[in-house]
DNA sequence: AGCCATAGCTAATTACATTAGCTTAAGCTC
DNA sequence: GAGCTTAAGCTAATGTAATTAGCTATGGCT
């Protein structure tokens, strides 16, 4: 039996079980999706899935693990999305905010990860150290392009800091929350909230004013 | 039967019920303090008052109509509370900051009934018109303030909008939910969030900078 | 003295997470 | 190819929760 393009050894189970388990995880996703973060059930998921419930454990040890899994997931896969965004933009400011725009996207656009990520809306669940290991890269990133704003002299020399960091995303976490709760149903751009995004960026910049010219310019926030 | 302010048909009857209702109302607020607000349990509240769970039926008619009666207290309190912060500062500015600093503060002394107010986190409950309606009435409030400040000069005019209340409401939000969700055991004025709220206010100043003088004035954020 | 609404109860139903233990068949070893 | 291993399914059972149905006692009113 040569198997032409299947791979050679013994990982064949692996690869299927594998399989199942990212189906599983997208079945998780989408019950997530109709019934709220707290609304996905085991169950459910099995139903779906055609199989009894407890053939579940055999890929998960519990719906505490299923969580963990989508959490690392969606920090991945923000992170990627927040990464390109980033690149595909010019250095300092222009990253950060594409950055930034970018990651309100994707989390409008994966309500259901994105609520799990950043709210916490399951107290009974607390990702695993691994889980949560991407989001500290993703503040790295953030803080980098901040410090090249403040190389590129696009800010002022205080944005290279923690707090600096704190405030982008509380804009960021602030503008998601009210589009969150109060527009449900709306994409990133839509509604009263999101639109907004653009002039938070610009009152960012006035709370960190290059020191440039000797100004003591009326808008230094601090 | 002249009804002065009370019922005063069968009247000790309906007092101690009122007293039972309140009961569980605290003691389901505790149990959202201690277990997470989609933690909540009529089993375990019913447990806690020394009845069996059926009992709490007399009372309420479902575990979602505990969440509304709680939405509605919450919504009382924390109006009670903004209006009483903002009649005891100066009008304009100073009554909008006291009062969303209050309300800050007072969320973050309430999380549970807080979160289950603005972040909606039990999916499966949405609040009834008539709890809702008492935001309604801060909403008001708060614009009345700008609009005070507006005409004390202290805004531009622009700031007497739903755009801007959108803008104060969004900077608020995203600093408790940053500080609930990253530091769930500090109050207001601890941490690395909530210090950052008087500077945001003096960003919306920026954001709405009164016409003055001619000034072209680089820090127009609009 | 009697009525009756209130407030409690028990029992039953349904749904869920999880555990234990059984069965089958796929794939690996010899 | 025979036999072993194990992955992946199953059923049965346990414990908890929300909710419904229906029973009972009693405090207060007529």
């Amino acid at each position: 039996m040569a198997q032409t393009d299947t791979p050679p050894r013994s990982d064949r189970r692996a690869r299927r079980r594998q399989e199942t388990i990212e189906e599983i995880l997208d079945i998780a996703e989408d019950v997530m999706t109709e019934e709220g973060v707290n609304g996905l059930s085991l169950a459910e998921v099995a139903r779906r899935l055609g199989v009894q419930p407890p053939s579940i454990y055999k890929y998960f040890p519990s719906l505490m693990a299923i969580y963990d899994s989508l959490f690392l997931r969606g920090q991945l896969e923000h992170l990627d999305v927040m990464r390109q965004a980033m690149a595909g933009a010019e250095c300092g400011l222009g990253a950060l905010t594409a950055g930034l725009e970018a990651s309100g996207r994707w989390a409008l656009a994966n309500r259901a990860i994105a609520q799990l990520m950043f709210w916490r809306p399951v107290p009974s669940f607390a990702p695993s150290a691994e889980a949560f290991a991407p989001s500290v890269e993703m503040v790295a990133l953030q803080r980098a392009a901040m410090a090249e704003a403040v190389c590129a002299g696009q800010l002022g020399p205080e944005a290279d800091s923690d707090e600096a960091i704190c405030l982008v995303s509380t804009l960021l976490v602030g503008v998601l929350s009210q589009s969150m709760a109060n527009e449900p149903d709306l994409e990133w751009g839509q509604g009263r909230f999101t639109p907004t995004f653009p002039k938070l960026m610009k009152l960012l910049v006035a709370a960190y004013p290059r020191p440039a010219s000797g100004s003591k310019s009326g808008s230094d926030v601090r």
